[in-house]
DNA sequence: AATATAATTTAGGCAAATCTAAATAAATTA
DNA sequence: TAATTTATTTAGATTTGCCTAAATTATATT
C-alpha cells in the first residue's frame, strides 16, 4: 500500500485521536491537522476507497485493521527518528518533533530496520512513548499516571502527554526530562498545583496544567 | 526561499547538468528527471519568476547566483545523507541514492549541520563527489580518472589520453566527444570491457584499450 | 536556400489536496 | 417538540505539477 504524505498524515492523526475511542470526528481531525472539515471529508472518501478507514456519512471515522497497521509503521518511523535526533545528534527532546514529522515520510523498510538496529532497537522514544516493532507490536509497559494524580513520594518522569514545544521547552528549562527523578513535596488543594524537587536543587511549583501532562511512575 | 520538493529537484538537476556549461536544454532536464519537456517549460516559468534561473524561450536554462546557492545546499544534504547511510547504517554505495533523494528534502539547517558534525564533517560522499560546506564552498574539483577505473554511474567525458586519430575517429563514430555524458551500465570482469550508454541511444560496449584512454569525471 | 528533423513551447486537461460558501444532518436547548 | 446551534457534507474553485497533442522555432541535411 503506497500512501502520499497527506494520506500518511491523516492516518497518523486518526490513530492518535482514536486511541481506544470508537470513532473520531471530522472536526477533531481537521483541528489536529490544521485544515478544514471539508478537506477531511474529501480525504475520508479516498481513505475509505483504499479500505484504510471505516466511514459512513455523519458517523465518524475509524481505522481498519489495515489502516492501523500502517499507522503503527508511521509512528514507528517517527519515534525512531526522534531517538536518532536526540541520541546521535544531541537535539533536546523539545526540538525533534517537527523534524521527525518530515523524516517519518521517507519510506524504506531497509532504512528503518537499519536505523532501529543502529540505535540499539529502542522500545521508547525520547518522550517516553513506546516504539512499535517492525510487526507493529507495542511493548506494553506498566500504566503510567499523570503527576497531578501521583501519591508516591519518589517519582520518575516517564513521558509527557502533550508534545507541544511550549511545554517541552518549559520542562527543559526546569530541568525535567525523561528519567528525571522527582520528589513530590506537597500538593496544594486550592489550585491543584504540586511542589516538586529535583535532587540537589531547590523545590519549585508546577501548575495543574503542567502536572497533568507529565507522566510518572513511582520508584 | 522556500521550495517545493519538485522545485528542489529541478534546481538540483539543472545544477548537475549545467556543470560549467552555459545553459541546459529543456530536453536534457526532462530526461534527467524522467518527465516531459512540456513540464520542464512549465517549471522554467515558475523558477524564472522566483529568480532562481535565467530563462528565455528557446534559449536554454541556467541557474542564477541565488539558484546555484540553493542547489549547493541540496547537494550538500544529499551527499551528507549518503555518507550517513553508508558509514553508519552499512548500506552499499549503490543502494543509497534513492533514499538520499528523499532525505535531502528534509529542510532544517540545524539538522544538516549536526548531521555533518556527527559524520566528522566529511568532504566527499561515498561516490567520491565533494560535499559543499554550509556556505556552499566545494573543497576541490575532482581529479579525472580513466573510464576503465570509473565507479560512478553518471560520467562526463573530460578528455582522451591518446590523441591518435584512429581513437578519435572511433569515438566520433560512437558519438563520444568532450562533454558527452555517459551512463556506466556494467563492467565485464573477464576482459575489462565496459558497457556504456549515451542519452537517448542504445547502450554499447567499449574495450579496455579504449576505456583506458577516455578520461572522465563523475557527475 | 529549401526542406526535413529535432527541440521547444502552447493549449487544453487531469488528479491531488486544498479552500470557501452554501446546504443538510445531528445535537442541544428552550 | 420546535427552534437553534453545531457538525458535516456538497458544490464549485484554486494551485501545483504533470500530461498529450498540436503548433512553433531552431537545427541539420540535401
Amino acid at each position: 500500500m503506497n500512501l502520499t504524505v497527506a494520506e500518511e498524515n491523516y492516518i497518523k492523526s486518526i490513530y492518535k485521536l482514536q486511541d481506544g475511542d470508537q470513532v473520531v470526528s471530522t472536526n477533531a481531525i481537521a483541528y489536529d491537522l490544521a485544515t478544514k472539515p471539508a478537506s477531511v471529508t474529501d480525504m475520508a472518501k479516498k481513505l475509505k476507497e483504499k479500505k484504510l478507514i471505516d466511514y459512513e456519512k455523519y458517523q465518524g471515522i475509524s481505522l481498519t485493521t489495515e489502516g492501523r497497521k500502517l499507522a503503527l509503521q508511521i509512528v514507528r518511523r517517527h519515534r525512531l527518528w526522534e531517538c536518532f535526533l536526540v541520541d546521535k545528534l544531541s537535539f533536546s527532546w523539545d526540538e525533534v518533533h517537527e523534524i521527525a514529522e518530515e523524516l517519518e515520510h521517507v519510506r524504506s523498510e531497509k532504512l528503518i530496520s537499519r536505523l532501529s538496529a543502529f540505535l540499539g532497537n529502542p522500545t521508547t522514544d525520547p518522550h517516553g512513548d513506546p516504539i512499535p516493532d517492525a510487526q507493529g507490536r507495542i511493548s506494553k509497559s506498566q500504566p503510567l499516571i499523570s503527576l497531578d494524580k501521583a501519591t508516591a513520594r519518589r517519582l520518575e518522569v516517564a513521558g509527557v502527554s502533550d508534545q507541544s514545544s511550549a511545554l517541552l521547552e518549559f520542562l527543559n528549562a526546569k530541568g525535567i526530562r525523561l528519567g528525571t527523578q522527582l520528589d513530590l513535596i506537597e500538593r496544594y488543594e486550592f489550585d491543584n498545583s504540586v511542589e516538586v524537587k529535583i535532587r540537589n536543587q531547590p523545590a519549585f511549583t508546577l501548575s495543574e496544567q503542567v502536572s497533568k501532562n507529565i507522566m510518572v511512575k513511582s520508584l
